[in-house]
DNA sequence: GTATAAAATCGTTGGAAGCGATTGAAGACA
DNA sequence: TGTCTTCAATCGCTTCCAACGATTTTATAC
């Protein structure tokens, strides 16, 4: 007895019909019968009355029908469950620099939302220089950063892509007076920067 | 998905061990491996974990555990309900001559009973020229007849075995002093006979 | 008696399920 | 560190079963 037979029987057993059957089970009229068959030889019990070209269901068939339904509910029902079961499901802690947040994250976390609506993410603020010991430790599980690079052992880096380093000055400051801009007189001047660790 | 697979499934997820359940499956282990394959790319879902040569049960495994178990179950409730259902119940009414039954219906009950236990049976004395009528109208299923033949319609008359009428007499009486005995003779005799409607 | 409708049956074929052998990976242990 | 053992995955092969189309059988309608 297998699933599929008994799928067979409880669309025959509901249109007490083996043709009609066959057609809303997309199988040939002759495949119906054989299916039928084996169950009733397999469960040694008649499952049909045929009379004439009718088909009555016997007591046992009647008794079957309901198991078979209640199989198929079940059937349905762990499929149900298992999609619930793959989904990702958790909390995510990400360090990330603020100014990197507010321009990448809102549709970031709106598609992720949409894919895996059973997970949540926390978002802090990249100002902690002891990344390994957190990532390790699991206080956080990933970490974006705006850097040149870095190596730590026991961390996956991935470089994801280049920002432009841009000077931008008051117009009536010195070094907007046009011309090239050197080191040295980027030392003397106050800068207004992103601190990298 | 099918109750093989399921069946396959619970044996290794009960032994996480694939070999042991090949066994007892009585099965190769590439057979065990295969099936579990399709299962998890049919559900979509992984249903062990694979750590090293040891498997653990995934979350998704754990809940299809809970349904495979049922399913098993259910299946081994409708064998036993259909065989309850293949039994023969109900009650048969039946006129059958004293003298017959007296003879021949204690074994005939002893091995019907044994066979159709959740049937009854109830015996009438034949004493009712109204067979068809009672036969037509249900109220006996069955009779039992000492007679040369009957014709009725609408009712399925079969011969069972012929029975050799013999006359018997006292010691003293003037028929059994030898001879042959006509039937002149049988009219003036007073006899005790079953009637033969 | 003829036509029609429907299930049963038969022979054929493609695909799936099982098998044995091999591979690959991970522990166990010297 | 290297070897051995264990176990699941994989591969190629074979067998068998399930589906099919065609035909037969049976019963009902006309």
């Amino acid at each position: 007895m297998e699933l599929r037979q008994l799928r067979t029987f409880r669309v025959v057993a509901e249109r007490l019909h083996f043709t009609q059957a066959a057609e809303e089970l997309h199988l040939a009229q002759s495949s119906v019968s054989a299916q039928i068959r084996l169950l009733e030889e397999e469960l040694g019990v008649a499952l049909f009355d045929r009379i004439g070209r009718r088909i009555l269901l016997t007591e046992a068939g009647e008794t079957l029908l309901q198991y078979a339904r209640r199989m198929e509910t079940m059937d349905r029902e762990i499929r149900h469950e298992l999609r619930q079961d793959e989904q990702i499901a958790g909390a995510l802690t990400i360090r990330i620099p603020e100014t990197v947040a507010a321009e990448c994250i809102p549709p970031v976390v709106e598609r992720f939302h949409a894919r895996h609506p059973r997970a949540t993410l926390s978002f802090i603020n990249c100002d902690d220089v002891r990344l390994r010991e957190e990532l390790n430790t699991g206080r956080i599980d990933l970490a974006f950063l705006l850097t040149d690079e870095v190596a730590l052992p026991n961390v996956t880096v991935e470089p994801l892509r280049s920002e432009p380093l841009m000077l931008v000055a008051a117009p009536g400051h010195p070094l907007a007076a046009g011309g090239a801009v050197t080191s040295a007189m980027l030392q003397e001047a106050t800068l207004l920067h992103m601190r990298v660790d």
